[in-house]
Formats: structure tokens, sequence, C-alpha cells
DNA sequence: GAGCCGTTATTTTTT
DNA sequence: ATAACGGCTC
């Protein structure tokens, strides 16, 4: 990725790169007998190709399919990667297209960056690096810098993010003398970027949608938004895709160059992308009668876990209708699981519907080979507990004498509240581990202010970061002052920093004011004519000193203030690999990550979803519980869709795992503060037995695996090893009721709470009447509890109730003192 | 402007 | 339970 947009030719001074080996290539409209042959020659005349060699038979259809549109649907660990790049290395090497006439997108800037290193390996370091080889996003800011006056825009636009983005929209919800409490900006930016997801703008939004927010205004407060945006000069990420769009479909002309220029398109996660994405797609790729769309898109419906932030898995599905003669390929031989763990995979996501149909398989069959082992835990902390055992023994190689890496190891988890358990856990043992995902460098507190700062500097007009800093540290420029400004700058349109220059010139306000706001413009005065001919490193410390922001961290005393410290050093370290602040700050605005430490030997605890496209030898799988996993949202609000999601997401978890794979799931997690009875997930049911052990109890107190006997007893057993887990009543009971959707919030259902206090056939609980949650809490049903009633509780025993909030109980236990506990989980005694 | 208190939500995450 | 946010008071 390039650091910065200055040094991004312009579409006509592009120079043609000198040819590499190949003559300069001819359009790609004419293929033929003389492609074919040039490429044969191009191929013979330097070596053989050994990028080819190694590649199996659909593996090397993939890569050498040049010409039309190709779908590769390549399963979890089929070398799905390899083939993207040695695609695009084929092409390059057989002289069909100069890097600059590829088209690559993805979707994280990680896959991106990896990509273009194991190209450059491919093909040497002689190519440059591919220009349009990017996420959806960077390319379309290259696009968008190149035609921002086709969109109203100057070509130095400011990309706001999600936190600009909602404080911005909660000014104009105010401007509209609306309750921003009643309607809360942050939902609004949510609504809005389901509307750009799906490529609508404010005309095109559902009269629903728009009647639903905002007393009815949300088509006009989206349509405020986006002017607003536009006196700003300024874009959120959705802009990024929906403004080349537009120019593409009002300037043909425009599009058209394009055309010429992509010669060949290829889209790695076709899965994920959502409508607007593809719209994007479909106009690149768009070519006349006759001429062939070489588009290959690269992806795995099964793998398709987005579907809440709108990716559209039909997408793929219906690749062949949209791209007429496509070529299918399908890439189903596993290098990287075991027989069992791809066994246990393709059982479970085999329950799923409207599949494209892909069978992983592998003929690496090694009899040692351990099968996926299911664990029941009591609740979550003997689930960290007896992970934790597990990851130890493992390291110490007790169970096959070798010795394995903590950095072999992950835990993948569905939601992120469940890391803490394993994280305390860690810390009483002394193991590493690391946490990938959580709260992410470039969004700090600290680092979003010294951002603003320099964005200011670069950007004088960018008023989200000018009220972001202006008191920052505190000036004594209040509410007030802010206020008066910007209701200055808007009645003159103007920058609210042009705005600040003008008023001190008076003397509206008061003389503390006036004088703490000229010495801020007078600071930026300064940085500013800084900008071209200083150092941009040298700049930014000085900018971060002289405006007192530094020492506002120094002089703080709480206990953050020095990794906030910190943390800023760090950033101006980042940005020495960058040629200017302007190129440091278009790379923070779409690259939100920052390196993580690998030097470490250590357990990585994840989300499922952040663990998608990374493999590791052991894997656990913690939480299997339903209400969990499958995540009671996910069902309430995409229904089947919603699970088969789920399932997907199950998939991708099992599939992550090399060698061994174990899950868990307990009889009891706390929620929300309440201790909950759980039931075994579903998709416990759905693995094949002939690939699954159940392990026999991992401690005294093993749930329901508890029952069956000691260590004697042989993990292959005879007849059906899920016999004890899925026998209990509650198990069949939920069998039953699974059809009844008588759940209302996870953990309450009414299968369970008639399992242990015995309700009749309608226990008191809400209910899900059309997916709409009624009577969520209780509190208008008397409780049929009353205080001072001695109960039992399955985790805590016996106790006596002191308090009764609708179903909430508090209760005084003898051995566990004061709990809060849903009275569905306590009978009396 | 800091500190206190009540309210509220609490799946997943990129760019 | 718990954290984060918003509004209120001093």
């Amino acid at each position: 990725m390039s650091n910065s947009f200055d040094d991004i030719p312009f579409f006509d001074e592009e120079p043609e790169p000198a040819p590499r080996k190949a003559p300069a290539p001819p359009p790609a409209g004419n293929a033929g007998l003389g492609i074919a042959a040039r490429a044969m020659a191009a191929r013979d005349q330097h070596r053989a190709p050994d990028y080819l060699s190694g590649l199996n038979p659909e593996q090397r259809e993939a890569v050498e399919t040049l010409d039309g549109p190709v779908l590769v649907l390549a399963g979890a660990g089929t070398g799905k990667t390899r083939v993207l790049t040695t695609r695009i290395a084929h092409i390059l090497e057989t002289g069909r297209a100069f890097p600059s006439q590829i088209l690559a997108v993805t979707f994280t800037n990680k896959a991106a960056r990896e990509m273009k290193e194991r190209i450059g390996v491919l093909v040497g370091g002689a190519v440059e690096g591919m220009p349009w080889l990017g996420t959806f996003h960077s390319i379309g800011v290259k696009l968008l810098r190149r035609h921002a006056e086709l969109a109203g825009l100057r070509s130095d636009f400011t990309i706001l993010d999600t936190d600009d983005v909602i404080r911005l929209i909660k000014q104009l919800i105010q401007a509209e003398g609306l309750d921003d409490k009643r309607w809360p900006a942050r939902q609004f930016a949510g609504m809005i970027d389901t509307w750009k997801n799906k490529g609508l703008l404010p005309a095109d939004i559902p009269e629903g949608d728009a009647r639903a927010f905002a007393n009815g205004k949300g088509r006009e407060l989206y349509a405020a938004y986006q002017a607003r945006l536009k006196t700003l000069n300024a874009c959120d990420f959705g802009d990024l895709l929906l403004h080349p769009i537009a120019i593409f479909r009002q300037n043909p002309d425009i599009l058209k160059d394009y055309h010429n220029r992509f010669r060949y398109i290829l889209v790695d996660e076709y899965q994920d992308t959502n409508t607007a994405q593809y719209m994007w797609l479909r106009l690149l790729a768009q070519r006349p009668k006759g001429v062939p769309q070489n588009v290959c898109c690269v992806g795995d419906d099964d793998q398709s876990i987005y579907g809440w932030r709108g990716a559209e898995v039909d997408n793929i599905l219906r690749f062949e209708k949209d791209f007429p003669g496509a070529r299918v390929i399908k890439l189903e031989r596993n290098y990287r699981s075991t027989e069992h763990i791809i066994g246990a995979a393709g059982h479970l996501i085999a329950h799923n519907e409207g599949r494209l149909g892909k069978t992983l398989f592998t003929d690496r069959v090694n009899p040692d080979d351990e099968k996926v082992i299911v664990h029941a835990a009591w609740d979550s902390e003997e689930e960290a507990r007896a992970v934790g055992e597990e990851i130890e023994r493992l390291q110490r190689g007790d169970s096959d004498g070798k010795k394995h890496a903590l950095n072999d190891m992950a835990i993948l988890v569905r939601a992120s509240f469940q890391m803490r358990e394993f994280e305390d856990r860690f810390v009483t043992l002394g193991l590493n581990y690391r946490v990938i995902g959580g709260p992410r460098f470039y969004e700090r507190m600290e680092i979003r202010d010294a951002m603003a700062y320099f964005r200011l500097v670069c950007q004088p007009a960018d008023d989200l970061a000018f009220e972001r800093i202006i008191n920052t540290p505190k000036r004594g420029l209040g509410d007030t002052t802010v206020r008066y400004l910007h209701d200055y700058a808007r009645a003159r349109d103007i920058p609210m920093l042009q705005a600040a220059a003008d008023i001190i010139e008076t003397d509206e306000l008061k003389p503390k004011a006036r004088k703490a706001l000229f010495d801020v413009v007078q600071s930026f005065r300064n940085w500013s004519q800084k900008l071209e001919n200083t150092p941009h490193i040298e700049l930014s410390e000085q900018i971060l000193e002289e405006s007192g922001y530094t020492d506002m961290w120094k002089n703080d005393k709480s206990a953050e203030a020095p990794g906030r410290l910190e943390n800023l050093k760090e950033l101006i370290r980042s940005m020495e690999a960058f040629e200017s602040m302007r190129g440091f700050l278009e790379h923070v605005s779409l690259v939100m990550d920052a390196e993580q430490n690998e030097d470490m030997d250590a357990v990585s605890i994840m989300t499922l979803h952040s663990a998608k496209g990374l493999e590791f030898e052991t894997v656990f799988l913690p939480g299997w519980e339903e209400g969990l996993f499958p995540h009671q949202r996910a069902l309430d609000e995409g229904g089947r869709a919603g699970l088969e999601e789920e399932r997907r997401l199950a998939y991708v978890g099992i599939t992550r795992a090399k060698r061994r794979c174990h899950i868990w799931f307990v009889s009891n997690r706390r929620i929300h503060g309440l201790w909950q009875s759980t039931m075994p997930s579903r998709f416990l049911d759905e693995l094949p037995q002939m690939h699954v052990d159940v392990a026999v109890a991992d401690t005294n107190y093993g749930g329901y695996g508890g029952g069956r006997g000691g260590y004697g007893q042989s993990r292959f057993d005879k007849a059906d090893p899920f016999a004890n887990t899925y026998s209990t009543p509650g198990w069949k009971r939920a069998q039953q009721n699974k059809t009844d959707a008588t759940r209302d919030n996870w953990g309450t259902r009414s299968g369970h709470a008639v399992e242990r206090i015995g309700y009749g056939e309608s226990g008191p609980r809400g209910r899900t009447i059309e997916g709409e949650l009624v009577a969520k809490s209780t509190t208008e049903t008397p409780s049929q509890f009353s205080v001072g009633d001695r109960v039992f509780h399955i985790k805590f025993g016996n106790g006596n109730i002191a308090a009764i909030e609708g179903n909430k109980l508090t209760i005084d236990f003898d051995r566990a003192g004061q709990k809060r506990v849903l009275e569905g989980f306590v009978e009396r005694v």
C-alpha cells in the first residue's frame, strides 16, 4: 500500500512500466491462440515455471484459467491464498498484464499485506508492488482521490472514523431539535452504515426505515448528514465505495478508462462482499459483449460469518448467473487438518441448507490422530481450569512426549466476555497468553487526540478534529465558546478554525477566552507553515509538546497516564515509516491495526470471528451451549439464517485446528451477573460420532459427563458416546422444546424452568411472540417466593431469600454468600 | 470542571 | 456483575 496519496501518479500521467520479459501485453479482448501460444512461449522462455509445480490439478486449473469469469470455491485449508497469489504471478510471468493492470481486492489490510509479500516471493522483487492490490476501501480512496471533484469533494478529503461520525450525527440530531437521548446517534450511525452497505443513498432508503428514526425524519437526517460531510470535505467508510459507484455510473468515459486498465480482477473472500461492494465490482468487471470478463472470485460459502454486517452470501451463490460462462472450480483437498477434524467439521456443516456443497478431504490419514474431543465442565470456572491444565499438559509433553509451543494453541470463543475467565486463570497459572482483537491502538483516546491535532494541521477545515482538541488540554474554552464558534462558522460557511481566527480579531469573547483562542490559532498557523519544510516526526513531537498535550498526561496522576504517554511515543515511532504526515494520516484512517508482538510464546485467545484465516495445531472451543453458541440473539434476530451462520462459525472454529480440537460446554454459566443453567449446544449433536470422543470426567464434578466412571473407562466406548451427555432430562426436553420457540432472553428456557421448579405448561416467563420480546421483565407477575423463604440452588446450595425484584432473587446462601439469581433456578426446600 | 450517582446495555468487527 | 455513559450538583 502506498504511504501517501501524494505519490500516486494520476491516471493519465502514469507511465507504462517497462516490460519485464514479455512484450507489451495485447488488449485483453483478443484472447485466443495468439495469447495462449505467447503465454506458453513466455513460460518456456524462462525455465520451468516452478511456481506452478506443487499445485494440485484443481489449484492449477484455478491458476491457469485466465480468460473469462472464474469462481474458486476454496474450502478451509485448501490453499486459497496460494492459488490467488500464484494466479497473479502467472498473469505477470506470462506477460498478460503489468502489475498496474491487475485489480486485486481483499477485505483486510492483513490479507492484502500477506498477498503482496507472497507475490513478491513468487515473482521476485523486480516487480513493483502492485498499485491496485488492496482492500475495497483503500482502492476506493485511491479512486476517489483522483475523481474527488465529481463527488463534490476536494482530493484532500478527510476520512472519518466511527467516532467522528457519531459525534457529527449527534450534532445533527441536536440541530434538528430532537432529543438525542431518545434517538441515539450511535444507532443512527449504524443505520447509515447498513444503508451504505446496501448501496442506498438518502433517496433510496425504504420508507419504513426512514420513518423508524427521529420522528420520521430519518431520510432528512441522512441527507443532512451527507450534506454536512460534503461541507466538511469528508467521507465515511461507506462513501469510499458509494462515491466511486456514483462516479462510474455518471461518467461512462471514466469507467471505460478503468475497464481498459484492469485486465484482470481478483477478489478474495467473495462470500463476505456486501451489496455495495458487489455493485462496485460489477461496474468494474463489465465488458462489451464478446470480451471476456476476467474476473476471478475466491471464497467459501461455508465460511460466510459476516452476514450481520451486511455481507451477502447470495453474491457467491449467484456467481454463475452474474457471470455467464463462469468456470467454477472447487478446492476440496485440505492440507491443514487431520481426517477427524475435517470429518467433524464436514458433518456439522452438512446440516446447513443452501450451500454450494463442498466436501473437504485429505488422504493424509494417521491412526494416531486424535479425534475431536468433547468435554463437559460444571461451570465456566472449571472450564477455564481444565483448559489450562490441558494446555500445560501439552506444554510439558505428557501425552505424546512432544513439548508443544504455546504459540501453536488457541482458545476461540463465541463472545468476548468469555475471554476474561481464561485470562484470570492463566494469570494465576503464570501462563503466557495474548488476546487478539479487542481495543485497538488507534482507537485509544490519547492516540485519537494526537491524531486530531495532526489532522487539523494538515486539513484546517477538519471541524471534527477542531472540536475534539480545542479544549484538550483544558484551555478554558468550554461549551459556550465552542458552540459560539460552531454557530459563527456555520452561519458563514467557513471552517471553525477560520472562524476562530476571525473572532479573535473582534471583542466578542471574554478576554480570557479570547487570549486562549488566540494562542491556539497562532499555534496552528505556526505548525501549518512548518508542515512543508519540517520533518514530520519533528513537527509531530513539537505539536504535542507546544499544545500542552504531553504535559496534560504528565500531570495526570491516574494509573493509565504513563501508559498513555508510552502510547504517544509509540505513535511517533510508528510515523517513521512514512514520508509525510499526510501519508501517515491516510494510513491510519484505513489501517486501524497495529502490529502484535509475536516474539513471545503464548496461547492466543480470540473470538471465532477474528480466527478466520488462521490455523493452530491445537484449538480449544469453549462455551458450546445453547444460547451462547448458537447465540440466542443470532437465533432471535436471524431465525434459520442466523442459526446457519452460527453453524458456519462453528465450522470455522473446528477447521482452524490442524491436529487437535477440544470442544467444551458447561452446565452453569454466569450471564449478566446471574447464574444460569445451560444446555449443551445443538451443534454437539451434529458432530459425527466416528470422529468424536467424549472425554471422561475431567474433574470430580464433571457435569453431564461426570456420571460416567473414572479413568479405567475407555474413551472409545462402544455404543453411543453421547449417551450420557444427551440422555439427561434437560436435554431431552430441550430437544422437544426446540420447535416451540419458547425462549425469552437466553437461559430462561421454559424447558429448564419446568425441570427445575415444576411450573405448569406456561411458566410466568417472557415469551417470544412473532420475534418480539414480550414481558421481558416480569415485574408485574408476583413472585412465587417471598422474602425469608428457604431455597435450594443447584450451584450454591441452600440459602434464604433476602430480597425480590421481579423474577430476580437476592439470596443469602449458607456457603456461597449473597448472590442474585433468577427465580427459575432455585426451588423451595 | 470534577466528582458522584443513577441508568443502561451486555455477539460477532473491518474499513 | 460490571462497565460505560450521561446528567446532575457543588
